[in-house]
DNA sequence: GGTAGACCTGGACGC
DNA sequence: GCGTCCAGGTCTACC
């Protein structure tokens, strides 16, 4: 008999849109089902895995969040499961107002939350998946390694004990294998210490200089890592960013020519600049290919 | 500090 | 079916 556990949201909190909110909601091991409004992933708890599906049966901002587990969990695995939802979906997120004053557009729809996942190093290790592929292999590096190294997604424990040769071969990470395997160890030794990175109260600048000293990550993936962070001042510049900036805010020039205009463009939402930046790129998307809570799991931006 | 080239994978394309 | 080209961000060597 598996264990069901409810949840109450934030009053401006749907779940569609805010799990369908960026990219993240496509990789494994998550699994957004467009006809049932629902996601649902494997997670590993303190008693063992399972699997979940997140719903929200009356689809109204700020209903009830129901959560059906595949097995019983104790009371301790309660609190656990929770706290990982909560990190997933931005439950604890409490800029959204603030958000909303220095960027009115997104006040109507409410968007704001962008999805991210249950830990700071699947974040971590899902970012350097993104970096130099097309979306596709980047879909492919976390099915396999949901498949090779573990159904919940791999921890550092897990990763660092796996051999360079088998992610590569059997997760399709190519070069990434080795900086993969550096990040599991250094969590793993506590040399990446992922209390102190999420810690607030660490300055936005230190802590985007700590991540830039990591194996894998560079400029786009700090900034990347960052927002995911809830730390939204810095932009994640890649080449999507280079597009909006011709495609839809008219900038002309070289790459780093669009690049500065973009950087400058964006200065006016301070702290908040990547959201403004993401949730008008996402709006985009939508505007092109509908709601993304229809996205079948295999589309194509 | 700036830049060129290597690193891998998968998709598109031409034959 | 095969070979070639290209896109994608980080890292290193070099100027």
């Amino acid at each position: 008999m598996g264990s069901r556990v409810s949840i109450t949201p934030p009053g401006d909190f749907l779940l569609k849109r805010d799990v369908c909110s960026y990219g993240y909601f496509h990789l494994a091991p998550n699994h957004w089902s467009p006809e049932s409004l629902t996601l649902t992933r494997v997670l590993s708890l303190s008693g063992g895995v399972l699997t979940m599906t997140i719903a929200q049966p009356d689809d109204k901002k700020g209903a009830a969040l129901q959560l059906k587990c595949d097995r019983a969990l104790s009371a301790g695995e309660r609190r656990e499961a929770k706290a990982l939802v909560t990190r997933m979906l931005r439950l604890d997120d409490e800029g959204v107002a603030a958000f909303h004053r220095v960027d009115a557009r997104w006040k109507k729809s409410g968007r704001a939350r962008i999805f991210r996942s249950p830990t700071f190093f699947e974040d971590l290790v899902k970012t350097v998946t993104s970096c130099n592929v097309t979306w596709p292999s980047t879909v492919n590096m976390n099915r396999r390694l949901c498949e090779v190294v573990a159904p919940a997604f791999p921890s550092p424990e897990q990763l660092a004990r796996k051999r360079a040769q088998t992610l590569r071969s059997r997760c399709g990470v190519g070069y990434r294998d080795v900086r993969l395997i550096q990040l599991a160890k250094m969590a793993v030794s506590g040399e990446i210490d992922a209390a102190w990175f999420e810690d607030s109260s660490n300055p936005d600048e230190v802590v985007h200089k700590a991540l830039l000293k990591l194996p894998g990550i560079g400029p786009y993936a700090a900034g990347n890592m960052m927002q995911l962070l809830g730390r939204y001042g810095f932009l994640a510049i890649d080449t999507e960013t280079i597009k909006h900036g011709r495609e839809a805010l008219g900038f002309e020039g070289t790459d780093r020519e669009v690049e500065k205009q973009v950087r400058a463009h964006y200065e006016q939402f301070g702290e908040h600049r990547f959201r403004s930046y993401w949730i008008e790129l996402w709006d985009r998307y939508e505007q092109k290919n509908g709601p993304a809570w229809t996205w079948p799991p295999k589309h194509k931006l």
